[in-house]
DNA sequence: ATGAAAGCGCTAACAA
DNA sequence: TTGTTAGCGCTTTCAT
């Protein structure tokens, strides 16, 4: 009739409660034929946990450790919020959010924040990633120390995390090359790249993704090598504002990482004309504004708050044993026009 | 310390757990100066009630239903696959699905079934709606029997629904057009618009939407009128065989609804030079061959597996009486170019 | 109008 | 090695 519980595996294999819940729970101190007849009356009643009511009866609350990057990058900014505000509403399900800032693009500092999220014991970690030894050290310490680890936005090769959370980053240079060649159309030329740091993975994934395309579909438009802007404005506008005058051929660009108010400056000062077709990504206050006033053509974008709540489904899902459907993990890159700006 | 629970509330209005409880359930049979003493101390307090424990004691389960369009149409059979793998999952928290076929653009069946649900005492409706006279009554009978209606794809006007879960159909047109026109650059000439039918929201929305941008941002492109064929191949490739006959100088085509098995045969058929630029919906193992193919030149989309999962995490904060988050139910539409294709 | 006590499915401390 | 018992936070008879 209804869903089989403790009590009726109890009933069934002859045992008392706690030997079902020691069976259940993998402790020792039951004799192996015990084990079997216990294991066998689960099996013939289909008998599944309820997650719920185990919960209730040992008081668990998950802990769960943000580590993000710091600084004046308005994607970041925005991604502290999201956490924020989630952090109020995973109360309710038992769920504790703590998040510390840390300097960008530094494998020490991230790798430290690490070792300290060990030492609190925390049952999750959730970081976006940057490419080190010491992070890869760090991770594996965590696995080691049986803490889950959930990659968001930028992952980690080869490395030991749980799952990745955020877009297909190769798809999205891809599809960027694919809007900027058809948008191009027949205009031969140049193509600037701009980029924040190639230490990061997600940025290194972008490029190789809009190089394949590029190279592949549009072979009149030549590429110039990415420079990297840090993601800060004022960086990005220094160097595009260099490559502008150095080139006076650019009829695309592909930022690919952060600090577009930069970009914008720079091509608001050089006034080309016909002005360069321009494809970016993260969809701000600036690069929407852009956006509508015809200077930018296409943004793409991640939601932060569904990777945010996936992030969270997947860590519980890891937390509590269940099966991961890994579609969860994977958030479609957005691609805004004009045409369709939310 | 840790949340505090009936006891501390009860402690501190000095009643029992049940007066307590009665209070926080809106049942009579409490004296109004006792009713703010509990109030009182459950502000004082900041108590909010543990739902886990209270489905736990009730022994609660959500029993959810699903009306969803019959038919042939591949896009309506993937969300009923989809739906039968939820199903089995979802049986974990506590919630039941029920699914049932309906014929497709039929007010009156459709209404007949919600009819049915009410019957059934649900606890929810999901519904892909066809706007009808008869299924607003319907809705409006659920509500009133305090079941929670939510529409899935296609939404129904003013009704009393509580939430849509879907995507801005207005905007995809609206971005249909945006690439469409873009892609054309240039090339003056006249658009083909396919729908399924001008009963469901979501085909009118998406035409609106890529009228509204072709004619202030593309001119030179002369829509024709559209052609309803049912979400059927044969029908909308015989529709198609004659528009192409008939007008020669057709550059673009945007496919609103189902049936782009027939699109495609038709345009193979005919074998224009150049051949036209085709926007079509949902991607399919026809879609995806097509744009490989370099037939079809974007497919827009929406995740079928992301719907379904908001529709059931809004039914149960709808019934948990908890607040939604209005981006729960917010879709994006994916774009697929053949260079992005997952 | 109010309260005491048993129980939801599972876990954990303590006996045996 | 196994079992008994008392909760977790909330709801629900059944008394009073």
């Amino acid at each position: 009739m209804s869903r089989p519980t403790v009590h009726d595996v109890a009933r069934v294999a002859n045992v008392s409660l706690s030997t079902v819940d020691r069976v259940l729970n993998g402790r020792d101190g039951v004799r192996q034929a015990t084990q079997q007849r216990v294991r066998a009356a689960m099996k013939q009643l289909g008998y599944e946990r309820d997650i719920m009511a185990a919960n209730l009866s040992r008081k668990r609350v998950y802990r769960i450790h943000f580590a993000i990057p710091d600084g004046p990058n308005s994607f970041m900014r925005n991604l502290a919020a999201e956490l924020d505000s989630h952090a109020r509403l995973a109360l309710r399900d038992r769920t504790e959010i703590s998040v510390s800032l840390v300097p960008p693009f530094d494998g020490r500092a991230l790798a430290a924040d690490l070792r300290r999220a060990r030492e609190q014991a925390v049952d999750g970690v959730v970081m976006v990633a940057t490419e080190s030894a010491e992070v890869r050290q760090a991770v594996s310490d965590l696995r080691g120390a049986g803490i889950q680890v959930v990659t968001l936005i930028s992952d980690l090769s080869a490395s030991a995390r749980g799952h990745f959370v955020g877009i297909d980053n190769v798809s999205a240079g891809r599809t960027a090359a694919g809007l900027l060649g058809r948008f191009c159309q027949g205009r031969p030329g140049r193509i600037a790249i701009i980029a924040g740091s190639m230490l990061v993975r997600d940025h290194v994934e972008r490029r190789l993704g809009f190089e394949q395309v590029m190279h592949a579909e549009f072979p009149d438009l030549q590429l110039l090598p990415p420079v990297e802007g840090g993601d800060e404005a004022a960086r990005v506008d220094e160097l595009l504002t260099n490559v502008l005058q150095d080139c006076r051929d650019i009829v695309g660009i592909y930022s690919l990482g952060g600090g577009n108010r930069g970009l914008r400056a720079a091509l608001d000062r050089a006034k080309s004309s016909p002005r360069p077709l321009v494809v970016v990504h993260e969809l701000t206050d600036q690069s929407r504004a852009a956006l509508q006033d015809g200077v930018f053509d296409a943004v793409l974008q991640q939601d932060i708050h569904k990777e945010v709540a996936s992030a969270l489904i997947i860590m519980r899902n890891l937390i509590e044993a269940v099966p991961v459907d890994p579609r969860t993990g994977i958030i479609h890159t957005e691609i805004f026009l004009r045409d369709n700006l939310p």
